[in-house]
DNA sequence: CTGTTAGCGCTTTCAA
DNA sequence: TTGAAAGCGCTAACAG
């Protein structure tokens, strides 16, 4: 058997309450007799059992997410898993709300956020707009003592207290990566779509993209970015323009959501040997992996993030130290020879430790 | 708050013993009670709290972990993760042990299977030989009521209660996919480096390889397959000759271990813009990676693995049912540009939920 | 500064 | 067939 607080108390020769004194950090202990304590937790190898620490606190962790409205895709698929994080949340005691914002609106998410804080939960998560009223109120909330995290897009200008995502440098090195060896030595040019240039997440992949094909040995144009708007119609439109322009398009990257449109133009008529790469699998993209209109699909787990933001938030509410390469969120890529599963929404019902 | 066993006794008009009985299906309830407790169950939304049960119980999983020796790194990092999910352990009420037996030997695995199952342990977890008297021993432990999964390698014909690892199949299929779009039109064949076509994994991921190489429109001679038998000096000599018969060499794929000579052999000489595949992220592979000397390495996350095959057996012995779907392991696949941080062993340390 | 005591939600003897 | 009471490992008043 394993030792507990019983064993160390008789150990050092003092009272439950001051081996817990001890174990907590709390003040009130002699040097001495916390020198005992120590020595006895250390001899017998003490670790804590933590489910039932737990269990006698009674703590909750309130916590708010705060994501944006819309039908993308993505945002669908990350409020699902905050959904599935609720459900199962009693096991973590977390309390789990979530807030729709109209997407792109920053005075919305700026009251958003006021709100949330102003019930002084545990913590909040914000898929974050780039405006200066919304970095001053993170700063607000977290004035108030209230930890905030920054999921899927950044907003580093504020003093939020961690970022939870993916490197989308890297994202969109690992693209031009791709691109670069799909293409080889073939000839024309590469196009980008992306939703919006007004975006951190969307500068920061094309930036890693043209990084990356610049290191290929073959020179190859990049065209002028299309702005889709992620919406799915203006999407199709640009890129079926695009289509008519370059005849000889090698390669899209699409860079943001709206894939819907994307796929469409390419199934109407793409260019001979176009090769495709993607971001997010949804279902749109994943049928179109399936089949062989995309190429591969660049994807971030929403699951992991949300499990991500629960654990940061909590340590941030204890004071306690978050371990970043821990919670660093891994891009994923697909393709069609390496899909996952698609989840049975009452599959997700069970508990997913990780994975 | 949310209800506990106190709420739906004093609903139900019963003590918590019988509460109890109904919450765990135990014998000795009259039907009646039964449904009293049981509709008092459904109107308050009760649901357990695990964590407080588990701590009343105390109940213990001890788990034997079999692995084979040697220095394969792939084996090595397994059994680091099993020593990792050990030290995290009590967490999760599971006494996991580690018996290593040499590599490829049948019959030394027998025995370490029967030494295992002689200590009537909560579930044994094995990385498989392929050979009928392994199966005959996964038997053995079965009847005696002991559960077993297979981990990593399967041996389907034994009547093993699970397997954790990957589709051997669909990562040839993916690997092959990339290579067919790292290729293209590119002249030139392509050569496998195996460890042995005697184990299961590499015949199956040569399959999914050859299949999906054919289903690329260029024609593609295929060389036969280097069996390199997991040795690095070995590997190393084979693919040098290969070089050395086939200059025009177009691509490798390297689907067992052993990387490390191919890695030496590459970066002595290769034929110019050779694409390169490897299996299993490692020391070797991914400064390899990094070096542009291996263009994709697909990979196994043995931490999941180790994870997954704790959740399968305790679920096994508890005799609750397992969701197939969600204990898949995932193919992922890295580039240089989305490699994970390089863990520092005194991190894993630390909780690690999923992810 | 330190100890006593009750109790978190659940399980489990032991009696009735 | 049912219930009372003790206890899992830890924390938190409240006393001393």
């Amino acid at each position: 058997m394993r030792p507990t607080v019983h064993d160390i108390a008789a150990s050092a020769g003092v009272s439950l309450a001051t081996v817990d004194r001890v174990l907590n950090h709390r003040p009130g202990v002699r040097g001495v007799t916390r020198a005992k304590v120590e020595a006895a937790i250390e001899t017998l190898g003490y670790v804590r059992d933590v489910a039932a620490a737990n269990l006698a606190k009674g703590r909750v962790y309130p916590l708010v997410f705060i994501v944006p409205a819309g039908d993308n895709p993505f945002m669908r698929g990350l409020e699902a898993e905050i959904l599935v994080a609720g459900r199962r949340s009693p096991a973590d005691r977390a309390q789990i709300s979530i807030l729709t914002v109209p997407a792109f609106d920053p005075l919305a998410l700026v009251e958003a956020i006021d709100t949330a804080a102003a019930d002084q939960p545990a913590g909040i998560a914000v898929v974050a707009v780039d405006a200066p009223e919304v970095a001053a109120a993170i700063d607000r909330a977290r004035t108030t003592g209230v930890p905030v995290v920054t999921l899927v897009s950044d907003l580093a200008a504020s003093g939020r207290d961690h970022f939870v995502g993916i490197d989308n440098v890297a994202a969109g090195r690992t693209a031009g990566s791709l691109m670069g060896r799909f293409l080889g030595s073939r000839p024309g040019p590469v196009a980008v779509l992306a939703g919006s240039m007004l975006v951190r997440d969307h500068r920061e992949r094309l930036e890693g993209f043209t990084a990356a094909m610049a290191e290929h040995s073959e020179v190859r144009v990049i065209l002028d970015v299309l702005e889709g708007q992620d919406d799915p119609m203006l999407a199709e439109e640009l890129v079926a323009m695009c289509f008519n322009a370059h005849p000889d398009l090698a390669g899209i990257y699409s860079l943001g959501a709206g894939n819907r449109g994307l796929v469409t133009a390419i199934s109407a008529r793409a260019p001979k040997g176009l090769r495709v790469i993607a971001h997010d699998l949804t279902s749109h993209t994943r049928s179109a992996l399936k089949a062989g209109l995309i190429d591969a699909v660049l994807h971030q787990d929403a699951g992991h993030e949300v499990r991500s933001a629960i654990r940061v938030l909590k340590a941030k509410a204890d004071g306690v130290a978050v371990i970043e390469a821990q919670e660093r969120i891994r891009i994923d890529i697909f393709l069609k020879d390496n899909l996952p599963p698609e989840q049975r929404g009452d599959l997700r019902d069970q508990v997913e430790q990780d994975d």
